[in-house]
DNA sequence: TGTACATCAGTGAACGCGCGTTCACTGATGTAC
DNA sequence: TGTACATCAGTGAACGCGCGTTCACTGATGTAC
């Protein structure tokens, strides 16, 4: 073993860390996890990577850039698992559609830290237009996915697509908040996140006229 | 004007304040409106309210039992609300419907502070059992509503009471959240929450067989 | 009605703490020659 | 291949700040006699 440089590349030793930026990430995702987007701190953060606490500020010009670092990446993957699962339903729509809200239910049981940087924040758009452009992408999947279903039902009877989006995105939405974990809703009820989703998404595509009555819930 | 002690009883004047707890709880409100529920701190809230840093702790526990205070006269005021908005709706159960969900999005949008602390903290109820109880008034009164509601259907399209309940409650609390100043989705569609509201539960009710097909969303 | 006294609801100063951020610095790395 | 040097990505100490909470205290109030 000659004393010569070590050759790993984007290995994590020594000096230089070479990944801090992503390890910092994911380790404001942990804390925030546990204490909410407003509780993590810079510097348990840098404590977390084994950095200094002045380590960051080469990485992210202040702690809110941190925090929208994660709602960045937060909504990349968010959008990536929403379009993967409605790829993965077709061809048909509505096996699409369901898929897409059990993605979307998933993400936020997994990623609650990225959910809560994503939705839970006032991050300013404005200071943070690549941020925008990312919710936008996922927002758009959304609507391309509505306007899908509804493409066979008659002119008179579709409604508009940014409307539609909204009712689907808020339903899933205010289910998956209702059912994070911690909060005084959460276990009130013997249902699960699924089947409330479910259940409600069927009621609302039987009112739109997009399944027969007969669908109604059984239980 | 004799020096005769001020007669003025539950007045807020000289040493003692009269009213300290409830204007603290005020004071909170306004600092969670500014800065989040995590975000205000009871010292400013005393500078508020215009007493020393250590008065509140005559009233509350620690600065976690006035963020519960603040959540649990919210949800009195949130169940009244409620409660008054179905009940000037009577005798149309649907009427009632549509007013309860408006009084909801109203209260979402006129006390958005109390609607953080009642929502988006994790004060666990195990160590706040009253503010639990107050939950459970709003969640039954919403509970009873659709029950109401639902009276007229024959039993194998009565969807189970604490089913729809979640339905119709995820729906608002998605759309109140989404549509809250400040988060990245407000804004970016030109519609109001009670528009979004109104036929994204016009939808659900016509899914659930309780309106007829022909009202459909016009525009 | 007057007075002594217990209790209540404030004050103001102090504490220890952890935070965000800055600074001058230094070791590691990549590259031009 | 070897070397000089610019740049990059860290360190570690320090700062000023505001926070939550505690403490001994005191002024105001209500009440028993």
């Amino acid at each position: 073993m000659s004393p010569s440089r070590p050759r790993q590349w984007r290995r994590r030793r020594g000096y230089h860390h070479g990944n801090l930026r992503e390890v910092l990430i994911e380790a404001a995702r942990q804390l925030i996890e546990k204490r909410g987007p407003e509780g993590f701190t810079l510097t348990e953060a840098a404590r977390l990577a084994g950095v200094s606490v002045a380590a960051p500020y080469r990485h992210f010009k202040d702690r809110e850039a941190l925090l929208a670092a994660v709602a960045h990446t937060g909504f990349d993957r968010f959008a990536d698992q929403l379009e993967e699962a409605w790829a993965g339903g077709e061809p048909s729509a509505i096996a699409a559609f369901e898929a897409m809200g059990r993605a979307y239910l998933q993400f936020a049981r997994e990623e609650p830290a990225s959910y809560a940087a994503m939705f839970e924040t006032e991050l300013p758009a404005a200071l943070h237009p690549e941020l925008a452009a990312a919710s936008d992408r996922a927002f758009d999947i959304l609507e391309r996915a509505c306007e899908r279903l509804c493409q066979g039902l008659p002119d008179e009877m579709r409604p508009p697509k940014a409307l539609m989006s909204m009712h689907v995105w808020a339903l899933t939405h205010g289910i998956a908040t209702l059912f994070a974990k911690g909060k005084p809703t959460s276990g009130k009820v013997p249902l699960s996140a699924e089947e409330v989703l479910e259940t409600g998404s069927l009621i609302y595509l039987i009112g739109l006229g997009l399944l027969p009555q007969s669908g109604a819930p059984t239980k």
